[in-house]
DNA sequence: TCTAATCCCATTGACGCCCATAGTGCCCCA
DNA sequence: TGGGGCACTATGGGCGTCAATGGGATTAGA
């Protein structure tokens, strides 16, 4: 199945190389590419992840915008200046640069999570944190949701 | 019948694989799947499987959302980070990971549990205690019921 | 020249693939 | 109707392969 799905934790060595999970390098090395793009995300403390046609996919979004909307610069920017490439080495690692750990407070691990499309990299704590926070939101709404329908249905 | 019914429990064996019920394994062999999609339930401590088309058919639902709402990226971490494929070997088994340990208290058997349309994988206490307060709460509503009928309709 | 990136190789543990066995239910035939 | 045998499932275990990790050596760049 050609999706990113799951997570896995990986431990940095000593040289600063963490491995990609060899399912989430399947994909990417399946569509041809042997380098990630990364982007900081804007609301978590996390990279997204994927084969450079990820860059590609967000560059066609847009075009599709007006090109003199201010809007559209702060994306190009965002896009091309808090984003970058990771060389994937022989043995399916990347090392893990300054870039990636101010932005995610990596240190010694990484989780990477997939995203259907994509994958995230993050601190596992900061992770697990986010995990518990979002099963909760969605608890939250679930029990709404269910209020709804036994006021409205009866 | 092409139905998730009935619950068997299953050891774990010392390689940490567990069978999964020849009927449950029929109905997706005979959608074509050799894998199978887990995800870690909300309110439950169990794990909602099923064939990989139970993604699909979340996916869907997702796809209704507001892609730019926080609850879309809840949804989306929750069903492609919280959720994995789970590989059956050649007689049927899946290995049984840490990521559903720890969700479900399993350590060295598993209740599968149909659920119509997929199953539920548990620790069989926690099944069995989910059981039996799952029957209480229905005989209490019942017998709510049969009062409402009694003073409403006579 | 020193540091950092890159390439290459070794180790170890996990996982996939294969086959064996025991228990159980079912069917057929005497 | 009862017994024998067949089919299938759950379970156990051997073995080869591959992924994750560690570390040496070589090259490039500052």
């Amino acid at each position: 199945m050609n999706r990113f799905l799951g997570h896995v934790t990986n431990k940095i060595d000593a040289k600063g190389r963490v491995s990609v999970p060899a399912h989430f390098r399947s994909i990417i090395q399946q569509a041809g590419h042997t380098e990630l793009y990364a982007l900081r995300s804007l609301h978590l403390p996390a990279l997204d992840a994927g084969g450079p046609d990820l860059l590609t996919r967000f560059d066609k979004r847009l075009e599709s915008e007006d090109p003199f909307a201010e809007m559209a610069d702060d994306m190009s920017f965002y896009l091309h200046a808090d984003g970058g490439f990771l060389k994937l080495d022989a043995d399916g690692r990347i090392t893990v640069t300054d870039f990636l750990r101010e932005h995610t407070g990596i240190t010694d691990d990484v989780t990477f999570a997939g995203a259907n499309t994509h994958f995230q990299m993050w601190q596992p704590e900061q992770f697990e944190a986010h995990r518990a926070k979002v099963r909760q939101r969605l608890m939250e709404r679930r029990r709404l949701e269910n209020l709804d329908n036994q006021t409205g249905n009866r």
